[in-house]
DNA sequence: CTGAAAGCGCTTACAG
DNA sequence: CTGAAAGCGCTTACAG
């Protein structure tokens, strides 16, 4: 095929590159049959103007990334999968595309340079973080150098208009949580707490003690475990929250539905029953719980429209839209089989 | 922050434009403390290097396009998700990066151009197509050009280098599935087809042609339906088979899981059992299957290393080396309860 | 080992 | 309404 430029189009056509070049951005100062002729010969020619030396002459990539901070196995966790497809397919539906990259430890040696290369680069026009533990300096860096940055899960510690975070309301989706558990009659409700680094697993404790202290319900030291938003961290803090007590909860709020998977898996192995022996109660509506042994009761997430908004955001705050503040999102109650009344 | 591009470096580091670009591209023929010079002072003004200059004099981007057609809601779809995130972190592993792009209908107005556009933007040395019909014609012409493209789950109807295709073995694999529920006694075995216009598709209806005739068995008109890949063809299909069989099936072949998931559900509303009044299997195992009453039993499929091998071969191509012919993968057949002996 | 210069392919004030 | 020219920021033969 033979190389084909603008300044080829313009010959073809007979006009000025100055004349395509206004054709192609849709300029209106252009006279229809001028116009017409040099589409026609773009058409014909089978051109398309160069991305790289549209970016050079000073237009936008069209293109932001989304930045995965995951250690595990990406591609196996449905949450993790939701976020990334909804940033990519809202995104897409503004004509933007999402260059997507995975980060396995942000700690590690070229992680960051990574990131700041991408940005430096002109790779992208904007970004969304999704994984970053608060008060991650490379965010304020890059705030600061003027990147457009939009969070999930994120507390907005920097007052820059170029920082965009969405967050559900933790503080008081975790209070109805355990306030559910309160109807039910339960006292003596436990925490498997989530990843402390996160605004969500802060939030979410927050809450729960909100809830307890509302109520006037003891919190006891040796009902606090977990510290992460996986399984793992639900299964050993189970087993943790069971073996120290001499007296054992009869409700756990799990700080999210991954965490009371492994909670009932410890309990299970443990032979202590849910709902009969301890009720528990989730946070997200992960895909699985339905699927539980019982079915989870959970507090239902809107992880697509909370996608929607950042992306959408993100893209407005690069077109130089003033964004407002968004608010915070609600969770919804969603009884299963996991709790019952004592 | 002020501007800063090669030339401003060139000149703190006392050298030519040329020399910084030779350190840059980690060119040979530069002594070490000249390079070292030049680094320092790219490092100390946290520089990088345009990337969108750096094509247009004839680098790579480092990027390839991962096209997924698909009218459905991706994000719902977990193997979907699952394909998805495998070429990312695929192409990250390999230091590259993936932009990403969803078409809903391939034959819409502007889908096929955006498709163009991209490849001939430059803004990607290579692209991975997930959920393309056969014969496709546009995959058909951006071989022609040139573009370096891997598939899924299609057949290399084009001999040509840049055409990279990966597939499971399909027929291979249905045939194991059926002859399963033959070892278990059954004769009359429906199929439930998947979409006819993918490889995969065809290829499982092969098998289970061909298992059917090795076997001496018949193959009826009305036990065959279906005709995509998800749970409302499975549904759809089976109402369809078990309303107008003077005689039903014992058991069903479904191209898919989700056509399996579809299958179990119209036989629960018809009020025949699984696996008492009728077997089934299915072919991927889905994240679902374990999950359904009774557990479903399945040919199951490494996405994982065919996704990964595909990202690489591309990646590869791109660099120039040359490819082996992918063969086919194998399934392996995974047993749970949903057929039984009779 | 190193620099001057050409080339990559656009856009956009500027002038008319 | 339109063209000539400058500018974007790199890389790479070429010559020395």
């Amino acid at each position: 095929m033979t190389k084909i430029n603008s300044a080829e189009i313009a010959k073809l056509a007979g006009v000025s590159r100055s004349t395509v070049s206004r054709v192609i951005n849709n300029y209106h100062n252009v006279p229809p049959e001028t116009k017409e002729k040099v589409l026609r010969v773009i058409k014909d020619y089978n051109y398309y103007p160069k991305l790289h030396a549209q970016v050079m002459a000073g237009k936008k990539t069209g293109t932001i990334v989304l930045c995965i901070v995951d250690d595990g196995n990406i591609s196996n966790d449905s949450t993790s999968n939701f976020l990334i497809t909804r940033v990519i397919e809202s995104a897409a539906s503004a004509g933007y595309y999402v260059l997507t990259v995975v980060i396995r430890d942000i700690n590690e040696a070229g992680a960051k340079t990574q990131i700041r290369e991408i940005f430096h680069q002109k790779r992208v026009d904007g970004g969304i973080f999704i994984g970053v533990d608060l008060q991650e300096p490379l965010i304020a860096e890059l705030i600061t150098e003027g990147f457009i940055i939009g969070l999930f899960d994120y507390e907005k510690n920097i007052d820059a208009p170029n920082l965009l975070t969405y967050n559900f309301d933790d503080v008081n989706g975790s209070s109805v949580a355990v306030e559910h558990l309160i109807e039910l009659n339960h006292k003596d409700i436990a925490i498997l707490t989530g990843n402390m680094k996160r605004f969500s697993g802060m939030k979410r404790f927050e809450g729960y003690k909100e809830a307890m202290k509302k109520h006037g319900l003891q919190i006891r030291e040796n009902w606090i475990a977990g510290g992460d938003f996986n399984s793992k961290a639900g299964y050993e803090g189970t087993k943790q929250i069971i073996q120290s007590a001499t007296n054992i909860p009869t409700a756990i709020f799990a700080s999210n539905d991954s965490v009371a998977f492994g909670a009932m898996k410890a309990l299970g192995e443990m032979g202590l029953k849910v709902p009969e022996d301890i009720s528990i109660i989730g946070v997200d509506d992960h895909l699985l719980s339905p699927f539980q042994k019982p079915a989870l009761t959970t507090m239902r997430v809107d992880f697509n429209t909370m996608m929607q908004n950042l992306t959408f955001d993100v893209i407005r705050s690069i077109n130089d839209e003033t964004i407002e503040e968004p608010k915070l999102t609600n969770m919804e109650l969603v009884v299963r089989e996991s709790c019952r009344k004592i």
